[in-house]
DNA sequence: AACAATTTGATAATCATTATCATATAATCG
DNA sequence: CGATTATATGATAATGATTATCAAATTGTT
């Protein structure tokens, strides 16, 4: 996605916040992962390193702006990724022996049967449905052989 | 459910695991709430208080075991629950305003659909589905209105 | 260039969770 | 039952992840 900087540093900006070379560099990784990052995987994958400190502060800004959303892992893990409106409304993978998790997008007929779903499940209870994600537990590859 | 102690320390027997007061003391408070609680939660809602020491160390015994299980909530707290060969399946309506969580269950027919949405989803990735987990969010009826 | 506002990095502080250990409780065996 | 062993408890200390602080650096604005 070519434009994703753009969208981003348009969104920040607009907020009164800047877009820095640490933070672009965050998104960059982001952008270049199929699934979400926790805080250590950043720290290790940036170049030139960002300080922890730094990070921290950053992926805080940068949820709190709505840039990225915070993901919880069934390893007790924080992970971050970017929010639905810079990489598409997705689901998740989760690798239960090695705790990877991957993206996965469902057709839109089944994403409108998912929706409807949630809509009916939602209903008895008197919520306003407002969003959903499923979350498919199962073995990768990898682990499956 | 009447025989739920009697599973849990069924369970936890066969694993060398005793049954003590505090436990039932977590569980029952657990089975008294429609929804996943934090270790503050817990904390306030037994009677007489356990410390905390003892309820994280509880917490872990019964998660090891396979009697509860741990929920990642996104307000950065972790939510503990029973598991759901002692709760069933059931999946979350998540409140974004207030943070609370509560159970849902589907129809076995919507049941049966979800089960089918994962398993095309997760083909494509070569994955084996061994689970799956839908959050709804959205506003509950209070605060919705 | 000068000024104001924001960001950075190093460090200290905080918070949730886990480890330690002496005491207490429960299970087992004679 | 009493003695012995194993497990659980509660108080406290230690750990680890995250957040706060603040002077220096960077960026944006006039």
């Amino acid at each position: 996605m070519a434009g994703l900087h753009a969208k981003v540093e348009k969104s920040l900006r607009s907020q009164g916040v800047r877009y820095t070379t640490n933070r672009r560099a965050l998104i960059e990784a982001l952008d270049n992962t199929p699934g979400p990052l926790t805080v250590e995987e950043l720290y290790r994958v940036t170049e030139p390193r960002i300080p922890y400190s730094s990070i921290y502060r950053d992926l805080r800004v940068l949820t709190d702006t709505q840039v990225l959303t915070l993901h919880h892992g069934a390893d007790r893990s924080n992970r971050f990724e970017l929010a639905e409106w810079l990489s598409g409304h997705h689901h998740h993978l989760v690798c239960v022996p090695c705790m990877a998790i991957s993206d996965v997008s469902l057709s839109p007929d089944s994403e409108r049967r998912l929706a409807r779903l949630a809509e009916s499940a939602a209903a008895a209870s008197g919520y306003r449905v407002t969003g959903h994600s499923l979350e498919i537990e199962g073995l990768c590859p990898d682990c499956a052989s």
